[in-house]
DNA sequence: TCGAATTTGTGCGTATGTATC
DNA sequence: GGATACATACGCACAAATTCG
């Protein structure tokens, strides 16, 4: 099977597997050829088994040729009238076939304009390097400078009742004080990023950093606030997910309500005790965060 | 300002800041400003003077009589043709309302039996924590088996010419072939997340990691089948975003087509030279990724 | 076992509104 | 204003899957 740069089409070879932890014994692959048959009908790449739908196959058909060059970044796809006289179809068709490519972020449609085809983007990079809380600084500052953007932020901090979710996160009583503190960066005016942060009130009750933007100690980040108190930081846990925007999300990211957005929920711990979380959100089109991390530590 | 555990609104004290680094004189910020006016008016939240689009309308009511309880998780919403004639419309347009709550995750559709209400999920949690390659065995099987679910994947692999994408991420030129391989792994029979890798073939070419999936080193993860052809891991970054999931991936994950996944792109390095990249991604609401992170590391 | 009723999925052709050029 | 293009909507038809008597 030797070739150094072209690739035939003759020459490509597919191989299945399957496994599972109920014959992990068995690192054989006996039963792996018999399933490969069945397999082959459910996840090829280009399996393309069937099924004829017109909206699909459309979809398909505009999709290679924006990936192939024929259709440009910035350049517009062919009409709904045209694609409706060359495919055969009804509008409402050619129409469900074009919105499967704006849900898909290739293609943006511009009313009484046409529909063009999006170039590809580049996602501001938001750092969640594990290195990052050791450097002084804001991290976000210094993502946003080694990309050539002007960063900004505003915030805005109130004392509510923790809420279940909170609570849990949290390990304190549904209802307990917590400093709830908004944060809304922006890259060259352009809002990018949003967090919720909550803090035990009974924490920081009383010390110089109640308020996370206030004092001597503001912007400092929560490991260098926390140290402040005597409290060590030794490590944080972030989860990531995505979902649609809330009213509020939406209306400080400027986006749209319901647009895709990525959140992370991130807390602190100081051994096994929570003492800061937060729900960390940006655009799922607009940006990214970039996790770095060594290979060579040792577990716990 | 004291309180203990009580929280009277009249209490309630907000505190505004706002930080930027816009001192830095930067060329070009101008232009910036224009387009943040032209986006604001794109994309107002709520400056939007009510469309009164039906279709809309309709996901709207059937939205807040889920959350209202009065459409209950497993129960069946109304059928397209109690909607029409409920809200007098065509069925193309109770057909889109439902397909909106399908993509938000709300509803599933069972053709030939009803559209359900779907029980709010706790989301499986995908372990990324920094430690997670040093230990033996699939950090994908210690999760589930974590969580009490049992593991299983499936693989198919195949020799294809690097896109664009793909090249910058591996640092190859455009079209020099790859191993690629598509795993989709499942806990408890439903799928949950799904990978692409890539692999340049020049590394990998004639050694017995050629395939991923195959040998005696299959399944172990990409730093130790790497250390067999002498390539030593030293980092990986991750970066995760959010989109729409396009047909293939919605086939695989047996999700409807648009609905939001979480999307992490994986990149190997071996002292700055790319070994191994990939795009995994997960439903956004059925699971999560989840970093743990110490804090007292140097960083580089 | 079978078949009819129900329900979703797909498709057609047309009409109207609205934004852009 | 007129032509073009997208957005929404109507009403109907048929196919596929399910349900149930």
């Amino acid at each position: 099977m030797g070739f150094s740069t072209s690739l035939p089409s003759s020459e490509c070879v597919d191989y299945w597997y399957e496994r599972s932890q109920l014959d992990v014994s068995r690192p054989g692959s006996l039963s792996h050829r018999e399933s490969s048959v069945k397999l082959s009908t459910q996840i090829g790449p280009e399996s393309e088994t069937t099924p004829d739908h017109k909206y699909l196959q459309i979809a398909d058909d505009l999709r290679r040729r924006i990936s192939g060059g024929e259709l440009r970044p910035g350049g517009r796809i062919p009409s709904r009238a045209e694609l409706t006289r060359r495919h055969g179809v009804a509008s409402a068709i050619v129409s469900r076939a074009v919105s499967i490519l704006v849900t898909e972020g290739l293609v943006e449609c511009r009313q009484g304009s046409g529909a063009y085809v999006l170039p590809p983007k580049t996602r501001l990079q938001l750092s969640r390097a594990w290195y990052r809380e050791v450097r002084g600084g804001s991290p976000f500052a210094g993502d946003m400078e080694a990309q050539g953007k002007a960063p900004a932020w505003r915030t805005h901090s109130r004392m509510v009742h923790a809420t279940a979710d909170v609570a849990r996160r949290l390990a304190i009583a549904e209802g307990d004080p917590v400093m709830r503190t908004v944060y809304v960066y922006t890259a060259d005016e352009a809002p990018v990023q949003r967090a919720v942060s909550y803090e035990p009130y009974a924490l920081t009750q009383g010390t110089p950093i109640a308020l996370p933007e206030d004092g001597p100690h503001a912007g400092r980040g929560v490991r260098d606030r926390m140290a402040v108190i005597g409290v060590t930081v030794t490590h944080r846990s972030e989860a990531v997910s995505a979902r649609g925007a809330t009213i509020e999300e939406a209306r400080d990211l400027r986006i749209s309500l319901g647009v895709i957005v990525t959140v992370l929920r991130r807390t602190y711990f100081a051994d096994d005790l929570p003492v800061e979380t937060a729900d960390i959100l940006a655009p799922g089109d607009a940006a990214e965060f970039v996790y770095v991390l060594p290979m060579d530590q040792a577990g716990p």
